[in-house]
RNA sequence: GGGCUCGUAGCUCAGUCAGGCAGAGCGGUGGGCUCUUAACCCAUUCGCCAAGGGUUCAAAUCCCUUCGAGCCCGCCA
């Protein structure tokens, strides 16, 4: 059976084969999360896809770094009420560390971004309109305000206030962009006049002092650096939306075809709902590079369509983990990276791994043991500190084991049987007895003691962990300190008068 | 009110554009590895393709209706 064409090389399909610009674009108001991932890895995928098809292609990302700040969002303090209605760009750092508000949620995004692998060209907003790339544009505008009002209108059935206006002036006196009113521009001297609520007015240059609102600003955009394909939400592709305002201001004022559109759905986390900055229900890219590699995130979208949308749990990560390393096709190909590290050991075997040993060392044995002798080291090295992470957050009960320090009350229900059992293998067990040996021990003892391996193996799990099943018993026996095992075995077997303290 | 997407095995989903025997992975079950114990290998179970109607030699696929889920339409992707 064929593999179904992978959406990305559809899009490449149905582009015309000329230089192609892909743009994405994410405001830094918040925590970048894997939600606003989607769109960067979907628009990443079709960038590789139009480059494997010998088509000329770009990758630009742009921060929307001149959006105002809308409110004060939960997780800022109280302070940021004065900054309300002033550019990202110009808002301070919530850390103190960064040159400023957006530059503190850009700085771990575009971290995030180098280990996906993912080398968009960026651009930040005030440095576009800081160094007059949209004067042209925002003249234009403003020229067409009322055709452009008027486009709004009809498409998206909104009402256009009278003194509405296609630019928004950052006042010089209060530092907001939301609370001017442009009176008159001069196209051949490129400024504007404008009053703002604080009291200000003045005239000055549009560059650098402002920028389009954003319906406006989407389609300016594409005119001036030349869109061509864009990934977006729904929100902005639903009908009257402004993807629809987009291409009629983009063809009717600035006389360019709009870019290819790649809607996209909403990634969901498990039992959260839908991510959103605003209201703080995220999971960053950074936290989720901590318990999956790279490739393996992009693969969680790429294999999806854009249009489906994902649920997302971290419980199964190990699942995605696995199902992604046994996979072919496509999908698997556009989501490798350049610090692809291919990994023979399967994620749910390194999970009990590390839960048995108590470092490098003693996992490397347990993998060894376990016939995975070949394997990397520094995938190795990688993946481990994966499921160290994952255990100590996302890890459902099921998954996590724990050598009991105590006897487990549960050996009260083992039968005289077992205990017998576990008496003799722990009299059976002398000096350094090997792994392997202490396995086959095991054996030995049920057969002896006439009860099944099935049994044993219940009986030997119940004493150490509480529970009826664990890791390769002899190998995990192995790795207990030697003294404690012989005590618990005896305690649990009812034949010594050793008491747990 | 207007619109979008989705509904296929216990779970996650392919397959729908272009109609041609209902699929994969995981899980479950059984077996193997002269050691069944979260490794590995092999085999195997599982479906009113949400429901109803229509078109057709033929429908998961196209058309209509209904139900259910999620969401968008106030600059959140």
């Amino acid at each position: 059976m064929d593999e179904p064409r992978h959406w990305a090389d559809v899009i490449a399909d149905n582009v015309a084969a000329k230089k192609h610009t892909i743009a994405t674009g994410i405001t830094p108001s918040g925590e970048i999360h894997i939600g606003n991932m989607r769109e960067v890895v979907t628009a990443d995928a079709a960038y590789r896809a139009l480059c494997d098809a010998g088509i000329d292609a770009e990758l630009i990302y742009i921060a929307d770094t001149l959006d105002p700040l809308r409110k004060v969002y939960p997780f800022l303090s109280d302070d940021y009420s004065e900054h309300v209605g002033k550019p990202l760009s110009a808002v301070p750092c919530p850390c103190g560390a960064c040159a400023n508000y957006a530059e503190h949620y850009l700085t771990p995004f575009l971290e995030s971004l180098e280990r996906l692998d993912i080398s968009p060209t960026i651009y930040r907003a005030h440095e576009l309109y800081g160094r007059g790339d949209f004067v042209p544009a925002t003249m234009t505008a403003l020229a067409n305000r009322d055709r452009i009002a008027t486009i709004i209108e009809e498409v998206s059935h909104r009402e256009i206030p009278a003194g509405w206006s296609p630019f928004n002036v950052i006042c010089e006196e209060c530092g907001r962009i939301t609370t001017t009113t442009i009176s008159e521009f001069d196209e051949n001297a490129g400024t504007v006049d404008y009053a703002c609520e604080c009291g200000h007015s003045g005239t000055v240059p549009a560059k650098g002092n402002g920028k389009l609102t954003w319906r406006v600003d989407w389609a300016s955009r594409w005119r001036v650096l030349g869109v061509t394909i864009e990934p977006f939400g729904k929100d902005h592709a639903t009908r009257g939306g402004s993807y629809d305002t987009g291409t009629r201001i983009s063809r009717e004022i600035y006389d360019y075809e709009p870019p290819y559109p790649i809607v996209y759905e909403w990634i969901h986390l498990k039992g959260k709902g839908a991510m959103s900055s605003s209201t703080g229900v995220t999971v960053t890219i950074a936290d989720m590079l901590q318990v999956m590699p790279p490739e393996v995130l992009r693969y969680l979208i790429i294999r999806a369509k854009p249009e489906k949308h994902i649920d997302f749990d971290p419980a199964r990560i190990i699942d995605l983990i696995d199902e992604f390393d046994r996979a072919t096709g496509r999908a698997v190909e556009l989501s490798r990276t350049k610090e692809y590290l291919k990994s023979d050991i399967p994620f749910t075997h390194l999970v009990t791994a590390v839960q048995i040993a108590s470092d490098l060392s003693g996992i490397r044995e347990v993998l060894d043991r376990s016939g995975y002798d070949g394997h990397d080291e520094a995938s190795v090295r990688r993946r481990v500190l994966n499921v160290e992470n994952w255990l100590t957050s996302y890890a459902p009960d099921s998954a996590i084991f724990e050598v009991q320090e105590m006897l487990p009350d549960a050996v009260k229900n083992l039968s005289d049987e077992q205990r017998a059992g576990l008496g003799t293998l722990a009299s059976r067990i002398q000096g350094g007895v090997a792994a392997k040996d202490l396995h086959d021990l095991v054996y030995a003892v049920s057969e002896e003691s006439g009860i099944s391996a099935n049994k044993m193996f219940q009986a030997i799990y119940t004493s150490l962990l509480g529970k009826k099943s664990g890791p390769r018993a002899g190998y995990f026996m192995a790795s207990l300190d030697r003294e404690f095992l012989l005590d618990r075995l005896r305690a649990a077997g009812g034949e010594s008068a050793v008491v747990d303290e």
